[in-house]
DNA sequence: TACGGATGTGTGAACGTGCACACAGTAGGA
DNA sequence: TCCTACTGTGTGCACGTTCACACATCCGTA
């Protein structure tokens, strides 16, 4: 369907009697006396004109707009409340500097030489990457593209001239374990997910730090996602390997979650029988039965933080090397 | 920060020999020989060329991109994971057919202006809405704009030209309710939620429905949001109102993993004293103890579809008026 | 030989905008 | 009176692309 023809610039000039410039002016700034602003403004509230974004674009080589580009997020979608805090401080910080966010999602290979064209087609000025993976192509794309850019946490490979934000997961990871243990807990497991991110690497690393020589790496049950699912699986595991295991770290709260199930299946007691942490602080830890003591986890900053460090590289200002991370203090519930 | 120098047609032109008539062949299609697409294609790869996206959208008036706009997300995103579904089936469908898809997210009247301001000028050639609420302004620039658009659920006041996909709320959530009557429940009170939305008002006008003359007012509790919170207090305010309540329709899963949690708190068994059911069968309804019993919601359908009702516009098809309804099966579980 | 079709290439115009520039009028000060 | 500064307006050009058109070459056939 050809969209039907649209008001321009030169039918609120012809409607008003001025030339376009003067409407141009009035749109943009500059002198203009009070009855050709009147006579234009009358006019473009008529016909209801709205000006063409794609040729501003293109004159102006710059469109206002920020990608949030969310990879893979099928389980981060479905499970992790996370991502959605992320996108809502983001838009929020965005907003707040007349810039559109316009997310897009990257599913499949398709979706990411077509995301790739998008962010290098000029129709967004800067790009908010959230849970790339190592080797991400769309890493690639934009530091070859050098589109002004920020990432929520940092994949390994990630090039140093690209700032982001993070948490320090693995400090975080080595904090929540050490409470394990000073708890009381002697045999401590761990349901590690997502190795192929930084945050998956780093949990479980901070993990093993804290535990340093009685670390058992048979003891550690690495499955795919940071979901419910996989936390059933991951406990069941565990719970066959040692069955006097007494305290379990689950690299997030939905993966808890699951423990949390698992366990009550092999008929555990949370806390009495197995003490079990989780990660994130999302919306699972406080609907759980028992609450779960986690890990919190700032998204909504984390959204917030990127979305600046974006919008600093556009007004051309220097932005530091290297990252930010924010705190996470832990929440001490019931779970352990 | 001014964007650096970025290939052109020319240059590419320039690099290969040709004109730039002829690297636009390559791009797409027309005559070119087989000398000329080899010494174009080896320019494009050198100097890494991507299409100015901006200056092909004002030509050809076409933008390949469809928005997805999330009105008022801060629920959704945080606690109904209904909404990630639909946006990965709408992704999905609009992938396929070389379309990208762009989230809009509304959260204040700041972004309606400014989302309002990005559809209107060009950057996308249609729109998926997810969720509006009645009077919402949005409505009315997409249909002043002409803009091809789906939505996903219907508010009342939705123009007739405006296609859209949804379930029965009405028959669904009479459905569920005549269950929960067939299994001898006595005083059924409802949790309804969201009365500003068509699903909100459709989900209590069934359960009115399902109950006829037995349909007691003081047993709806009438609660803001689809959310955990929301149902913890509603069915607080139902115990009190009567405590010999023994049924309960919420108007989401997660209102009834919440009023779970306040029959838990009163100490009611579920289903023993009282018989819970849900609705969207989310990932709530699995980790709720017992499951919920619930109707489910084809929320990746839901997406596809409104995709496809958009895309087909583009196509220049008519598409019927009126709206499309998607089968909502009831899943029977443990809670009820 | 002359013609028509298929193949291949270059050129000009247009999409709608913003900005630089030119120009006109007015007012104030030297 | 002339110069300058300020206000207000119109015009031409450029952004990078696609498309219609003109033109050129080659081949098979009437």
């Amino acid at each position: 369907m050809r969209p039907q023809k649209r008001a321009t610039v030169h039918d609120i000039a012809a409607a008003a009697g001025v030339s376009r410039g003067t409407v141009s002016r009035v749109l943009n700034g500059g002198y203009v006396s009070a009855e050709a602003r009147a006579a234009i403004e009358a006019a473009i509230l008529e016909v209801g004109y709205v000006p063409n974004n794609a040729a501003r674009t293109l004159k102006m080589r710059r469109s206002q707009a920020v990608a949030f580009v969310a990879l893979e997020p099928h389980s981060l979608f479905l499970d992790d409340p996370n991502i959605g805090s992320i996108m809502l401080g983001a838009n929020a910080a965005l907003s707040l500097a007349d810039h559109q966010m316009v997310s897009l999602v990257v599913e499949s290979a398709r979706d990411t030489e077509r995301v790739a064209r998008y962010l290098s087609g000029g129709f967004v000025d800067g790009a908010i990457v959230v849970s790339a993976r190592t080797r991400d192509p769309i890493i690639k794309v934009i530091s070859g593209l050098g589109l002004p850019a920020a990432f929520v946490g940092h994949p390994p490979d990630l090039s140093d001239s690209i700032p982001f934000v993070g948490i320090d997961n693995i400090s975080s990871a080595s904090a929540i374990t050490s409470r394990l243990v000073e708890a009381g807990r002697r045999r401590i497991g761990m349901i590690a997910a997502a190795l192929d991110r930084d945050s998956g690497i780093d949990r479980l690393t901070g993990f093993k730090t804290a535990l340093g020589t009685s670390f058992d790496a048979a003891l550690v049950a690495d499955v795919p996602h940071y979901d419910y699912g996989s936390g059933v699986k991951g406990m069941r595991l565990l719970l066959e390997r040692d069955p006097a295991i007494d305290g379990v770290f689950a690299a997030s709260d939905a993966i808890a979650a699951g423990a949390l199930e698992a366990l009550r299946e092999a008929g555990r007691s949370v806390p009495g029988d197995v003490g079990v942490v989780g990660f994130d602080d999302s919306t699972w830890a406080v609907r759980c039965q028992p609450q779960l003591s986690t890990v919190h986890q700032p998204a909504k900053e984390l959204g917030t933080v990127a979305a600046q460090l974006v919008l600093r590289q556009l007004r051309g200002e220097q932005v530091e090397q290297g990252g930010q991370l924010l705190p996470t203090p832990i929440v001490w519930r019931d779970s352990a």
